[in-house]
DNA sequence: CTACCGTTTGAACGGTGTTCAAAACCTTCG
DNA sequence: CGAAGGTTTTGAACACCGTTCAAACGGTAG
C-alpha cells in the first residue's frame, strides 16, 4: 500500500513523542515508516511543511468554543503539553509560518473590549507568554528526566496562571 | 600569533552579524579567523557554549541601574534588537543555560512589591514575554528583507509597551 | 640543540536535509 | 493476456553540519 500524506505526518509525530524535536530527522521518520528517506519527498514538500501540519494537529480543536481568553490561553498551555517538545515545535513554526497556525491567529477575537489594535496586541502577547511559559516548561521537564537539572517547586499552574492573570486584565484607565 | 577564547567568540560574534544565527557555523566561524575547524575546540568546549558567551555579550550592561521593571524590559529589547537575530540566540541559551545569563537571574529583584514567588513569576513572565515578542520581531524584519513578506504596520513600540504595562501592573486584589 | 608545552592541522566519523534519474509497482485499456 | 502510462519508491549522491584526535608545528626555556 502506498504512502499517504498524512500517514507520513502521523510517522512525524510518533518519532516526536519517542525522540523529542532533536530526535526527528527525515531518516528516523522514513525508518519508522519502513521507506527510503527520499520517498517522503514525494509527499511532503519539505521538513518544514512537515512540521507545520505537525504544530497544527497539535493545537486541533483549541480553543474551544469559549470566549474567555483566560480560559483559552488554559486550552492552548494543555495542548501544548500533551505532544513531547509541543511549545518548541509550535515556536518554530511560528516562527516563519504564522497562517499555518489558525488557532492563534484567531485569538484576538476573543479580546471583545478592546479595539482591534489592542486586541492584537493582547493576543500576541498572551502567544508569547504561553509559548515562552511551557517551552521553559517542557524543557525543565526534559532536563530534569535527564538527571541535568534538580527538580524544582511544583507550581507550574499557579505560575501560569499569575501570568494569564496579568495579561487579560483590562487596562486601568490612565487618568 | 595564538587565538584565544575572546578571539573565537568575537569572530562567531561577527559571523551571527553577517549571516544571521541560521548561518552561523563553527567552520564559517574558523574560516572568518583564518584557521581550521578543530582549532575552535581548543579554545572553545562546544558550539553551546560559545552561543552562551555571545548572549552573555549581547545582553552585557543591561538593564542598567534602574529599579523599574518596565525599564528593564524596554533596555532588555533595546540589547536584543542590537544584535542579529538577537532573541533567538538568548532565547536558545536560556533554553539549555539559564545560569549563564545573570542579566535574566536577577530580574525577580526588580519586583520589589511583590512577595518572592510572585516576583519570580513576574520577572519570568516578563522574559517570555520580551523574548518572544523581539524574536518575532526580528524574525518578520528577516522575512521583509527576504522578500516573503510584506512589511506589516510600524506599531512595534507601542505594541510592546502594552505587553509590558499588563505585565507590570500590579494586580487588584481580588475580594 | 633539545626537550617541552601550547596550539593547529588534516582527516575522519557519523550525522543532517534534499535532489533526481532510474527502477518498481499498479491500474487501465486493447 | 500483454502493453502503455501514471504513480510511487529506490539508491545514490550533494553539500553541509558538530565534533574528535593523532600527528605535526611553533615558540620558549634549560
Amino acid at each position: 500500500m502506498a504512502l499517504s500524506r498524512e500517514q507520513v505526518v502521523a510517522g512525524a509525530y510518533a518519532v516526536l513523542q519517542e525522540q523529542g524535536l532533536s530526535g526527528l530527522s527525515m531518516r528516523r521518520v522514513a525508518q519508522g515508516l519502513g521507506v527510503q528517506p527520499g520517498a517522503l519527498y514525494y509527499h511532503v514538500p519539505s521538513k518544514q511543511e512537515m512540521l507545520a501540519e505537525i504544530a497544527a494537529r497539535i493545537l486541533d480543536g483549541v480553543p474551544g468554543p469559549t470566549t474567555d481568553p483566560r480560559q483559552a490561553a488554559r486550552e492552548l498551555r494543555a495542548a501544548l503539553l500533551r505532544a513531547r517538545d509541543g511549545a518548541e515545535v509550535v515556536s518554530f513554526v511560528h516562527a516563519f509560518r504564522p497562517d499555518a497556525l489558525p488557532a492563534l491567529q484567531q485569538l484576538p477575537t476573543l479580546f471583545a473590549g478592546l479595539r482591534p489594535r489592542e486586541a492584537g496586541w493582547a493576543a500576541r502577547a498572551v502567544v508569547h507568554y504561553v509559548l515562552g511559559f511551557v517551552a521553559e516548561e517542557q524543557n525543565r521537564a526534559e532536563l530534569v528526566r535527564l538527571e541535568i537539572l534538580a527538580a524544582g517547586p511544583a507550581d507550574a499552574d499557579e505560575a501560569f496562571e499569575f501570568g494569564i492573570a496579568a495579561l487579560t486584565r483590562r487596562p486601568t484607565r490612565p487618568a
